[in-house]
This record gives C-alpha cells, structure tokens and sequence, in this order.
DNA sequence: CTGTTAGCGCTTTCAT
DNA sequence: ATGAAAGCGCTAACAG
C-alpha cells in the first residue's frame, strides 16, 4: 500500500478519462509523417520505406502510442473481436473449449469476447450487446435460441458457429455430435453388459435432456419403460452426484447400473456408492459422459462416453477464420461425434 | 445441412460485410426524429416524451437497428468493457473467478474481453491488443508484470486489479493473498502431526514458486533443510500428480507427507499412492491446494489451503466498477485470506 | 511510396 | 423535449 505510485484523481462523475491519449495525428507530427503513413507503417509496414517505418516505431515507442482500435474497427468494418458464448465456465465439460478456441484466435491476431449465459438467462440480451461491439464472427453453445437471437443473427451477416449439438439446419456452421446417439450409446452399453435395471442421475441442462431421450428410448426399445431418475440443477457435480444416487435409493430404486449426464455427477454416485459398502463395478455400474480424463481419474475410474473438447473449439476457431477470410468452408455441419471408453480393469 | 438458410456469398476478399447495416440515422427517419433522439430514446429514455420513445422503440424492433458500440465508444469514451487477463482457463482454479467476476460485470453492463496469457507467453502483447481496445477497466492475474506492460497500463489512466497475489506497491488496486504465508500454513500443518520427511509435487508456475518459497523457508526454521521436489508442468493436474509421486519413489525419497501446489497433483499423489497399497493418511499424509470443495471430493478427502475463488472475481468486480464510477475505493489491497481446511474422518 | 479528403456511426455541446 | 453542428480517431479511396 506504501510506494502505490499517486494516481490522479478521478471526477466524482462517471467522467471520460482526463488525460489526452496519444493519437496517431500525434506520432505523425512528431515523426514529421502524414497519419496515414503512421497507420500503413502499423498495418501494413511494407507499403513504408524501412527508412520512415523505423521512424515511426521509434515515435511510437518513444510516446507511448497505443492505437485506438475502436476507431480503426469503426472506419474499416473490421474488428478483429470474436464473441463466445457459453453457458458457464465452471463447468468443466466448456473450459477446454473455451482455451482451445481462444488460443487458436489470438494465433490470428483476433481477440474474444466471452459472453456467459448462465442457461437461459436472456441469451438474447447478452447476444444484443454482443452484436453492437462488431465482432467478426460469433461462437455459440448449443443450438436452442431464440427466434429473435437467430434472425438477429442472420441479419449481421457474420460468420456464426454453433457447437456442442447437431443439427440439419444450423444457423450458419455446426460443430457437434448428437447428444441422443450419445444417450443411445450409454444405453446399448448397460444392455451389452446385462443391466436390466438402469437408473439416471442427470442433470437438467436441455443437451442432456436430449441424451435421456437417447437413452430413455434407447432401453425402450430393449423393453425396459421404467428408468428412475433424480434429476439435479446444472452445473453437474460431484456432490448432486452423490445426493442423487442417495435420492434413488431413498426412492427404494433397486439399480444394478446409473448412468450420469456428466462425469463430476457419476464420480458423485461411485464415492456414495462406495460409502455405502457397494463395489464398483461389481455391484453397480456407473458410467458418465464428457471427459475422458476426469473420468479416468477417479478411482475405481469410470466408464464414460468421452468428447474431445478442445478439438470442437479448435474447429469452430478455423471455420470462423476461413469464412472471415473469405474462404468457403468445405462442411457446415462437422460431426466430432464421441467414443465410449471403457473403464480400466483396476 | 438441407434447409440452411441460404447466406450471401461472400466475396473472395477479406472485406467488409455487404450487407448496410440499419444505423441510427434510419431510425430516426422512419421515425421522422433526429438521430439524436433515437439515442437519447435509447440511452436515456427519460429525456423523452413517452409518445416518441414509443415510436422510437417501435421502428428499432421493426427495422432490427442494431446500435454500433464501436461509433458510441468512440465519441463517448466509454466503451463498457472491461478486460480480463488470465494465464488459463483449464487450470479449475481460475473458473471460479473468472465466472463471478464476468457475473458481477454482465449486472452491471459491462461485457469482457478475455484474455489468456498462457503463463508468460508474451503477456506484454496481450495487453497490448487489449488497451488499443479500450476497456474501462482491467483485471490481470498476478503481480509480475513487465516494466514496458506496467508503465502502459499505468498511462493508460483506467484502473487495475491485480488478483491472485499479495504485494506493497500494486500497480493500482489488488485483491489476493500471500502465497507465501500460504506454503508456511502447509508447513506448519504437516510439522504439528509429526512429519519430518516431507516431499514436495509441484507446479512449475510463478505463484508456485513463491509457496514453496513459504513451505521451505517455514521447514527450514524446524531444522528441514532437505526437500525433495518433483517439478511438473502447468497446469497442475491428476496425472502430473501420479507421475510426481512416483518420481519421489524412484529416487528412493522416503517421505511420511507430500505437500502439492494444487488440488488435482494432491488427487494424482493419492491415487497413485493408494495404488501402491499406501494408506491415506496413515502411511502417507497428502496435503493440496486451492479448493476445498475439489479436495473434498477425493475419497479419503485431502487436506487442503482452501482459497474463496470466486470471491477474488467478485470483489476486483466491483473494485473496478467503483473507481468507473469515480468513486474511490476504501482499501487498495484486499487480502482474502485462506484457510486450512482438514480432511474428513472418512 | 506518400499524402489529401472524406466519412465510419455515434454522442457531446450548445441552441432553441 | 428536441435538434444542428461538430468531431471522437482512424482508414478507404483516390490522387500524385
């Protein structure tokens, strides 16, 4: 708290800034330039003899100069900002994403713009204000939006990524894999194992209800009609994941097998289950969805059905870059799709 | 892929939409108003009669305007971002933070440029980017910045949060805690049951270093001088924590207590430890980092240096919303604190 | 290779 | 309560 450098006082008001930045008008005097030789030296230095753009940088440095690129974005309709939207960060099953996705930007000279929507909360008013920045191409999670959010969409004419889902019509490209395939195959998985009596400890996040029609139909079709579930608020985690296995069986469900929309979830119901004296897989199967590794890290480690996270936000990065660039991309909809991992034998 | 909707080709350069956006001045035509007017309708609609604001807001719907932040930044010199610096989004221990502090910023207006520095790798030019697009605001993880990034930020004129760390002389406000003193508490912790052989599985980030800093210099004062360390790679995760501990082992380290640098190594060290017919705590105390609820859920639960995560995101939040709004902040630098939270019985 | 002119879309300022 | 003029800082478009 000492040396804290002295800082000028603000106005008491929600004032503009008091002190005059540096502008490019300023480096351009000082470098005895016209401005736009100042921009071309930053833009595009090789329209500038080494001569004067050793000039300028010298200035620029020498000033401090830094450009203001909400003027720049204004004048040349290019913002270099990418919006994200997702739903939550805490979630494990989006942060890889997020990185991958970010990291594969900056490597363009583009900056993000995160946008959390908190599942439903008004995506609609956070994509409004999204819009108004001017980003140059826009990431969304999921595939549910508003009619509203998708005609504003379409109306900006930017380049827009929906992941996480898949879908015929997207509003623009898709980069995904079918949740109800990936409900189906968890399904298909018990069966092949022997489980007849199947309970779910799911979250109530929409992408995870269309996997519990995947998987509700799925065992529908093998003639089981009766699948218990104890449905839990999102983010999925660990504890809900034990609250909800004790809920089944408080609810008298007699399961040889849960199957959890989430991996946090189904490591919840393997501590529970083994608190209980129950063995796993021995006495109940458990198997979860998303994360291979964090699956892998439980002991005994789970079953799940794994998604390569980063690879979605990786692929959503490139198909926005070549649609801004110009570039038409080969495919539209991308199907990641999944892989059923299986547990080690431990 | 069928029903898309049909988009217009772009062109083969990287240029400009096509398509003119709606502007103010559209709307306030149709309207039969003066632009100004449509602005005040929308920002400050209590400088309106009730009947214009009507038809204001009835011919924005109608039309889809779009208002462009970038013009009203411009001219207004309040752009309504603030900027966030993170070094990663993958590491747990910043979602938290990151998730409450775009929370308290989305209520409040104001969107987020996200930032990933990636430890180390060119922060100076992240920041750099992120000034040209004037934010009003920034938060930076950490206090280790470079001179050139410190002097800018400080021309700048916008306020700062620094999180994550505790220092004298921040460059404007800070919100974290020692990680020095946090090491000791693990020292301390482990000395008060007894432990003389203590092994250290670490993370290789800065603020890593300065704990174990604190945990040696606190072992050294009981007489420790020698502890053994594995070293690992950011971000501290399960795997690296298995690894770790298993180096130990070969180097033929015989340890009664490993310390880690973060929760998910403190997870890797149990496991791999239970592997080897090891019994937590009995044979090997563990002890983690970072967060409780992580800790917790390892089965036998770790012993841990809980820290309130989102609580750092929330309070440089409204630290930096303040000092927008000109008011001045009582304290400068907030130290949150930990705590040392004991296993379960389990 | 460099400069001039104009204007991006909005809001500040000053009138009325 | 509304409007006219001006200009935020930059770059597109067109010279030269």
């Amino acid at each position: 708290m000492a040396r804290t450098p002295p800082r000028p006082p603000r106005d008491a008001a929600p004032a503009p800034r008091a002190g005059k930045a540096v502008t490019i008008r300023d480096v351009a005097k000082v470098a005895g330039v016209s401005p736009i030789t100042v921009s071309r030296a930053l833009n595009n230095p090789e329209l500038v003899t080494p001569d004067t753009l050793e000039r300028v940088r010298a200035v620029v440095a020498r000033t401090g100069y830094v450009p203001n690129f909400l003027a720049g974005s204004l004048r040349s309709r290019r913002s270099r900002v990418i919006a994200a939207v997702f739903p939550q960060i805490t979630n494990s099953m989006f942060a890889d994403a997020i990185q991958a996705f970010t990291d594969r930007l900056r490597a363009e000279g583009y900056e993000v713009l995160l946008g959390l929507s908190s599942y439903e909360q008004r995506e609609d008013e956070l994509i409004a204000g999204i819009l108004g920045r001017r980003p140059e191409g826009i990431y969304l999670t999921g595939i549910n939006h508003s009619p509203q959010t998708r005609r504003r969409l379409i109306a900006s004419h930017i380049p827009v990524v929906e992941a996480w889902d898949l879908t015929p019509t997207p509003i623009d490209m898709l980069v995904g894999f079918s949740h109800e395939k990936a409900g189906a195959a968890m399904a298909r998985h018990l069966l092949a194992k022997g489980h007849r009596r199947i309970g779910l400890v799911w979250g109530k996040d929409p992408r995870a209800g269309v996997r519990r029609r995947g998987i509700e139909e799925a065992l529908a079709e093998a003639g089981i009609d009766a699948v218990p579930a104890s449905l839990e608020p999102p983010p999925g985690k660990f504890q809900f994941g034990r609250e909800g296995f004790a809920d089944l069986l408080r609810r008298g469900e007699r399961v040889s097998a849960v199957a959890c929309s989430s991996d946090p979830l189904a490591q919840g119901v393997v501590a529970e289950a083994q608190q209980r004296g129950l063995r796993i897989p021995e006495d109940l199967a458990v198997i979860g969805f998303g994360d291979f590794d964090f699956a892998a890290h439980t002991s005994p480690s789970l079953t799940t059905i794994a998604i390569e996270k980063a690879r979605i936000g990786q692929l959503a990065a490139e198909a926005l870059i070549a649609r801004i660039e110009g570039r038409e991309v080969a495919e539209r909809v991308v199907d990641v799709g999944f892989r059923l991992v299986e547990r080690e034998s431990t």
